[in-house]
DNA sequence: CGCACCACAATTTTT
DNA sequence: TTGTGGTGCG
């Protein structure tokens, strides 16, 4: 009922191809919800001629009235939650969608495959993985990981890593496994053609697969390549999946790369139940290998095709829109599609020339800090930038305004050194012929086995192809090895003894014996820099991951707690709760909203950025994120440019973005001086030395001088209902599951929760959400 | 083993 | 400007 039309129409259409062109803040979303719903309670009832097309409230009414019955009448086929598949993009956008599923259709929910490609991926091959030559536990190599291992194949090899550098050796073996070819195929291919560069490249490819499956791992791009041939050969599979899944769904198509189509493809049944749902001026993900054929070439390759266009903006007042539009409307290469609202024109969009980036910084910190005065709370703005190495002009200036703010993308928790050290010995418990994670941690903390020693020991492992953990636990063998045998093997045995414990613990448990055992902790504090302290932090930060997973889940094993932190992202963190302005990459912003955004950056060179500006394809695709960036906003929109601009260490002087100059004047408000960059002279020129701009200076640190300091490490997402909240008070004493003992110090107010602060005996003063944390808090 | 020093390069990154 | 990776020395 609270639908318009066409989204009406996109959650009747039940049978057979449909594609969504969904334009941003069209509703997307809730589509795809009451879509599901609606399967479950109606089945095909809504598109099939058993039921009638007219039918109304008046027949509705008449039925109950006269049956005592209702929903019945419109029901044909319905179908289970277990026979719903819906694919997201992020683990966010998965989460979020299984809860409002839940909230609507209660436990029945639950059953739903609502979850990411690739961890779709994972839970099939958990099933089959051991036809492919893996086992059933095995583990996943995130990209530091497989660029680490590169250099490992160049070392072995003794490949000059001058030439091929092995992100882009990386990069060509991820295009070919997106294109549907494993190391051998590529091979044959390289092999009877003369380009020199992909022989080189297969050679690589073919060692790198090998070592894959030997270490019993897999890349995010094995995950969906090992799938669909998991499902190409063979019939029981697919069959077996294909008649599971009744209807697939999948959001962001357009951002779907050459593999994740087949994968879909593959999985959907006979009847061809397969609704995509996407946005093709929203696709800005080409550099990772999406084809926005894809979206574009849906219909083609689908026979009898269903096309349903949702225009109508929820969002974004008219002015933004009609920016939007007409931005947009400079592409060639696409459906077409013309965004409207109900709204109003709103205000027009602010578009503001500042001297340097320290000014547009200090435009951006003045503003906010006037909306902030007139009632608007942080979490309502957003600054976006085109590269994340603009985030510390804007920090800078918010952090000497004091205002609060929060960075989205960056150094993810994961993928520090310390957690991925302890993670490794955590995977090579569960696998320890990972020979790429031993080494990691064979001498960390130092335990006197040098680099040479362990050159040795791996030659020893390629010349007898047998794995790294093999020759030492068998060190004593190898007379080369002679002088550090003792350690490896007693190191060997320590892993032995985490592989035997493993078998029979819980995850959290397996991870203290490990902190325990290997001493990482200790070593850590004992070293007493500030940068180590911050290290310990983020390793006792981890059990609370541990625990979180655990809690949520339900799930104590360790393959699943690993598999899940290996997809997961530092998006899936966001925690829009906290009243915090929001700093991040246009990239990172799509899908969100924000009352007030600021584009930064907006010039030639930046944005577009310098190697977008020669090729018409890639010019479109940094249009298309212009205009994710502008939809972002709902009711207030700043496009800021700066005449000079440090970046790099270097200051130039960059014209005024196209960008700019495709939004129609009749809605902006320009503030841009005379005889600068494209722009018509005549225009006012505001010195961003407003008085009441400028506030007292503090000194201050931005993101890069102190990270080691202040990382925010893990943040457990806030998922679901609050779990059974516990109340506190200042003075109290409790015991939290990973920190101890301690005594509450402080308790304030914060977005509907509280923050929390806890002095705990053993690790120290904390702050904690209670939401997030109570669960782990007992008094 | 750990540190100091230098050269080098830097879009964007849902997994 | 900044982080990273390599090298060489005590």
């Amino acid at each position: 009922m609270s639908l318009n039309p066409m989204q009406r129409r996109a959650v009747m259409a039940t049978e057979g191809p449909l594609l969504v062109l969904a334009g941003a803040g069209s509703g997307k979303t809730t589509v795809l919800i009451r879509r599901i719903e609606n399967l479950m309670r109606f089945g095909r009832g809504s598109d099939c001629n058993l039921v009638p097309r007219d039918i109304n409230e008046d027949m509705i009414k008449a039925l109950k009235t006269r049956t005592g019955r209702c929903e019945e009448y419109a029901q044909v086929l319905p179908v289970s939650p277990w026979q719903i598949l819906a694919i997201t993009f992020t683990n966010k956008a998965a989460d979020e969608l299984k809860a409002r599923l839940e909230a609507s259709l209660g436990e029945a929910a639950l059953d739903i495959w609502a979850c990411t490609f690739h961890s779709a991926c994972v839970r099939m091959l958990r099933r089959d993985a051991d036809r492919l030559g893996f086992s059933k536990s095995f583990t996943i190599y995130d990209t530091q990981d497989s660029v680490s291992l590169i250099k490992q194949i160049f070392k072995d090899k003794n490949i000059d890593d001058k030439k091929l550098s092995p992100k882009q050796i990386l990069s060509v073996i991820s295009k070919a496994k997106t294109a549907n070819r494993t190391a051998e195929e590529y091979y044959r291919e390289a092999q009877s053609s003369d380009d020199l560069l992909m022989q080189k490249v297969s050679e690589i490819y073919s060692e790198y697969s090998r070592r894959m499956k030997s270490a019993d791992s897999m890349d995010f791009d094995d995950l969906l390549l090992y799938t669909v041939r998991l499902l190409q050969g063979n019939e029981d599979v697919r069959d077996y999946w294909q008649n599971r899944f009744k209807y697939v769904l999948i959001d962001e198509y357009q951002d779907t790369n050459f593999l994740q189509y087949l994968f879909a493809s593959l999985v959907t049944g006979r009847e061809n139940n397969i609704c995509v749902v996407g946005d093709d001026d929203q696709s800005i993900y080409k550099f990772r290998g999406a084809t926005i054929e894809n979206i574009l070439g849906f219909e083609d390759n689908y026979e009898n095709c269903r096309t349903i266009r949702l225009e109508q903006n929820y969002r974004s007042t008219g002015h933004i829109l009609a920016a939007a539009n007409s931005v947009i409307s400079n592409n060639y290469g696409r459906k077409g599609k013309n965004l409207w609202t109900e709204k109003g024109n709103g205000e027009l969009v602010t578009v503001y020339c500042c001297d340097n980036e320290r000014d547009e910084g200090q435009y951006v910190a003045g503003q906010i800090i006037a909306m902030n005065r007139d009632g608007d709370n942080f979490r309502d703005f957003a600054v976006l930038y085109r590269m994340n190495a603009q985030s510390n002009s804007i920090e800078y200036a918010l952090k000497r305004n004091g205002i609060p703010y929060r960075i989205i993308g960056g150094t993810r928790f994961f993928d520090r050194a310390e957690v991925k050290d302890v993670l490794a010995y955590m995977n090579v418990s569960a696998a320890p012929n990972d020979d790429l994670r031993l080494e990691r941690i064979i001498n960390m903390p130092p335990r006197g086995i040098g680099a040479k020693t362990v050159d040795t020991a791996r030659s020893i492992a390629v010349q007898t192809g047998k794995s790294l953990f093999e020759i030492i636990s068998a060190a004593d063998r190898y007379p080369e090895l002679a002088r550090s045998a003792t350690r490896l093997m007693q190191f060997g045995e320590m892993i032995r003894s985490f592989a035997a414990f493993a078998e029979n613990n819980g995850t959290d448990a397996i991870y203290d014996e490990i902190v325990e055992k290997t001493g990482y902790l200790t070593y850590l504090e004992g070293k007493n820099t500030p940068e180590d302290t911050a290290r310990a932090e983020n390793v006792k930060e981890l059990k609370t991951s541990v625990l979180t997973y655990m809690e949520e889940s339900g799930d104590e094993t360790l393959d699943g707690y690993l598999a899940n932190i290996a997809l997961y992202t530092d998006l899936d963190n966001y925690d829009s709760d906290s009243d915090a302005v929001t700093l991040m990459t246009v990239h990172s912003s799509k899908g969100l909203e924000f009352k007030t955004v600021f584009v930064t950056g907006m010039e030639e060179t930046i944005f577009p950025g310098m190697s977008s500006l020669t090729s018409q394809e890639d010019l479109e695709e940094e249009r298309r994120l212009c205009y994710v960036a502008i939809t972002r906003a709902k009711t207030k929109l700043f496009l800021l440019c700066a005449r000079q601009r440090l970046i790099f260490g270097r200051t130039n002087a960059n014209r005024v973005s196209r960008f700019i100059d495709e939004i129609p004047e009749e809605h902006v408000h320009k503030y841009i001086p005379r005889g600068y960059g494209y722009s018509e002279p005549g225009f006012d020129y505001y010195s961003p030395r407003t008085a009441g701009d400028y506030y007292e200076y503090t000194p201050v640190k931005t993101r890069t001088e102190q990270r080691t300091q202040e990382r925010s490490a893990y943040t457990p997402p806030a998922r679901k209902a609050a779990p059974a909240q516990i109340t506190l008070e200042p003075g109290e004493r409790v015991t939290h599951k990973a920190f101890g003992p301690g005594t509450v110090s402080k308790l304030t107010p914060m977005g509907g929760d509280f923050l929390v602060e806890i002095n705990f005996d053993g690790a120290g003063p904390k702050k904690l959400m209670l939401r997030a944390a109570g669960q782990f808090i007992t008094k």
